[in-house]
DNA sequence: CTAAGATTTCAATTATTCTAAAAGTGTTGT
DNA sequence: ACAACACTTTTAGAATAATTGAAATCTTAG
């Protein structure tokens, strides 16, 4: 992942709204959510929530398909898995055993 | 992890520096970087990257420590791992096998 | 005590966030 | 097919917050 691509996520879930969208779309799975919804869960102004929207899209943290007359978002989970990765790249100068007891454990290959 | 911690980090990472340094300081390890080795790797001036330090330390993505008369800094990569788990908590409504092919594999607990 | 290193304070610039009004889209009724 | 409606997005403006560099302060080593 180049930091082209990571900051763009980054700030995108430095916004308290943003925040609680996104993790409500990975809570509701492939399901998804239309704008509406979210604006209503959320409880905020669907003008607000579209501005947030575009941001989180503008990212690729969430996809956006037109549903009929709706437009229906869902979490791009893989995108995440790959920044997690663009973190721990060259991760403790190639000796992960540096990095501390928990650190690289439990499979995640950093 | 609550809301109120993760937030700071996606807000000190939503900088371009602060994720150089960050990064960097991923990079170098346990070793760590007093403050003029990173103005002076990064090339800002040390009065500006005291203040986004400070952001990243607040955060809890790095740690100071005092070091004689230097102040050496490092990378908290136990807080990112907690981090991932934040977001992919809950992940699709308890069914990972719905994320997609390639989302909570590799030993991911999400 | 003197000098060097690091941080804090402060003001100016810049970017982000929000509300409200208007404009597109697609859908449903007659 | 035409018109009316529901949902979403865009635009514009003002308020709020973040970022930056210069000067000043504090702490430590010799």
């Amino acid at each position: 992942m180049e930091k082209n691509t990571a900051l763009p996520i980054f700030e995108a879930l430095s916004s308290g709204i943003r925040l609680d969208v996104f993790r409500l779309l990975v809570r509701v799975g492939p399901a998804g959510m239309v704008a509406g919804e979210l604006s209503a869960a959320l409880d905020i102004p669907p003008t607000n929530m579209s501005f947030h929207l575009k941001t989180l899209t503008h990212a690729g943290l969430v996809s956006a398909e037109q549903e009929g007359r709706f437009q229906r978002y869902r979490a791009n989970m893989a995108l995440m898995r790959e920044l997690v990765a663009y973190l721990t790249e060259e991760c403790c100068a190639g000796m992960p055993e540096l990095c501390g007891v928990d650190t690289c454990a439990d499979g995640l290959d950093c």
